[in-house]
RNA sequence: CUGGGUGUGGCGCAGCUGGUAGCGCGCUACCUUGGGGUGGUAGAGGCCGCAAGUUCAAGUCUUGUCACUCAGACCA
């Protein structure tokens, strides 16, 4: 159809070009603008509002565990990075060093923050002397720096913002309950919010945070089926408290060393939100995260009565949700394609006609169909739709990647996979590095987490070297 | 870091064998139209990424440089 057509030709199809519609979203659904300094993007209020969003909600839950917020300096002396010897070694390829202050050189050099975990490491030692000092549950909203040499809006820039908390536990036992419980208030969020089915599991050795004795990562697939690593959760051990001295007096009147975790997610979220869900005619937003989660387009909106009773909704429906009234002079048409183009969930139109017969026309975004509501009771259908969007984008990102993920016992087999198909191979694994490696050098694949929630064995050997397996790992490319 | 591509009004592009810059969209004003990007009239807006060089003359040729972008390698 013509008006099909045209309203899509701003963007390139996904099937065409993935990576170039992905670009083509963020730019013209006004999330981003590119700056002057590579890989530092321009957050614009539309994209920054869907930000706004997901820190309200994550923050919430956090405070309702217990954690508090705190504010940590965005710069790291050198000294203090290189106290533990893993994590230094793991960041400094992508560390950002101010060498200068003015125009005196620095006698210590310092490096923009790539994480903080050595800088809570030096307050907490100060702040931490005995078990009832513990827990320790702070988290930080910030922004970090990783100098990248490829860089992707949202998915992979320079400076990106981010939380990170960071808390200290008298037990071994007591840090791997938080690791755990802040990985499961982020897989609620991503499946219950965002509508992104993750798989729960860990990292390998090979794929784990620099210093941790274990990372345990939510895992999102996109619709082209590469992976992406949503949010990660660390248990640190006592491994920094013992490089920083953090060590507390416990009720037996010994001194013990603290155990660490750390937990983040970024705004890398955004591009997984835009990857998973959005299609041709541009971003599609779940309703939790929407900056405008409905959009009122007036019909024929110089007539007589149109613009007062969009209005008259719009005072409505403002008690339930966020909601836009569009009553510029371009033409429905135009707006319809704007706010599809935006990801707005849902959208109503009203005009003449509608009033007459006390109605409106209501179209998901997910699913383009028009339905004609009845204005009684239009704020509880309203919800009902969010709500409903929400969990259609679920279930339709869980049969794509239902429809992507494949299991090999072979070798072979699983080259044939991954050079034919895009998405998550499972296969056995033995837990050898050099399986990995082989691995990513004759299939391109890489492990993506040894999921919590798929451990029947599939086969006894590891699908590379044959030997006894340890793991169901799920394996694929990522972004 | 390696390899490709691209830099010309805000955006997308044209500009051939060198001769002093053009189209579409958008933007501004007014009118018109309005249930899937409405149509019209009149306007505003560019030392062609930057720097050297060749030439009477460079958007166009040469060299260098910077930026963006894609695909790898590396990482949230």
């Amino acid at each position: 159809m013509a008006n099909e057509k045209k309203a899509v030709e701003q963007i390139t199809s996904m099937e065409e070009d993935f990576a170039k519609w992905y670009t083509d979203i963020v730019k013209k659904a006004d999330l981003i603008d590119y700056s002057s300094v590579k890989g530092c993007m321009i957050i614009r209020p539309y994209g920054y509002a869907i930000w706004e969003n997901i820190q309200r909600i994550l923050d919430g839950r956090f405070k309702e565990l217990g954690h508090e917020n705190v504010y940590m300096p965005m710069f790291i002396p050198e000294s203090l990075l290189n106290k533990e010897k893993e994590h230094v070694e793991g960041f400094a390829p992508e560390v950002a060093w101010i060498t200068m202050g003015g125009s005196e050189r620095l006698t210590e050099r310092l490096c923009v923050r790539p994480t903080s975990e050595t800088l809570f490491c030096e307050h907490y030692k100060n702040i931490i002397r005995s078990y009832r000092d513990l827990p320790k549950l702070y988290n930080q909203w910030c922004s970090v720096v990783r100098w990248e040499k490829t860089t992707r809006p949202f998915l992979r820039s320079r400076e990106f913002l981010w939380q990170e908390g960071h808390t200290m536990h008298a037990t071994a036992k007591e840090a791997e309950e938080e690791t755990i419980r802040m990985l499961n208030v982020y897989a609620t969020f991503f499946e219950q919010d965002l509508g992104m089915p993750v798989l729960r599991g860990q990292k390998t050795d090979k794929e784990k945070f620099a210093g941790a004795k274990a990372t345990y990562t939510v895992e999102a697939l996109m619709h082209d089926g590469k992976a992406l690593q949503g949010g990660t959760s660390h248990n640190f051990g006592d491994g920094f408290a013992r490089a920083f001295d953090i060590q507390y007096l416990d009720k037996d009147n010994t001194l013990k060393y603290c155990h660490q975790t750390s937990w983040g997610v970024s705004t890398r979220i955004i591009g997984g939100i835009i990857m998973t869900h959005g299609d041709d005619r541009g971003l599609v937003l779940p309703s939790a995260v929407a900056p405008i989660q409905v959009v009122i387009v007036p019909v024929q909106q110089h007539k007589e009565g149109v613009l007062e009773a969009a209005e008259a909704l719009k005072d409505r429906l403002s008690s339930v949700c966020r909601v836009k009234i569009d009553d510029s002079d371009n033409s429905p048409g135009w707006k319809f394609a704007e706010y599809e183009m935006k990801g707005v969930p849902v959208r109503i139109e009203i005009g003449p006609r509608d009033i007459e017969s006390r109605q409106c026309v209501l179209v998901r975004r997910d699913n383009h169909e028009k339905q004609f509501v009845s204005l009684d009771g239009l704020e509880e259908r309203v919800l009902a739709e969010l709500d409903a969007l929400t969990k259609a984008l679920y279930e339709k990102a869980s049969a794509n990647r239902a429809k992507r993920t494949f299991t090999a016992t072979d070798l072979a087999t699983l080259q044939e996979i991954a050079a034919k198909e895009s998405g998550y191979i499972r296969a056995m694994w033995c837990g050898e590095l050099d399986c990995e490696l082989e691995l990513k050098e004759k299939a391109d694949v890489s492990s993506r987490c040894i999921p919590f929630d798929d451990q029947e064995p599939i086969s006894d050997t590891c699908v590379c070297c044959g030997k006894k397996a340890k793991h169901l790992v799920y394996w694929g490319k990522a972004y």
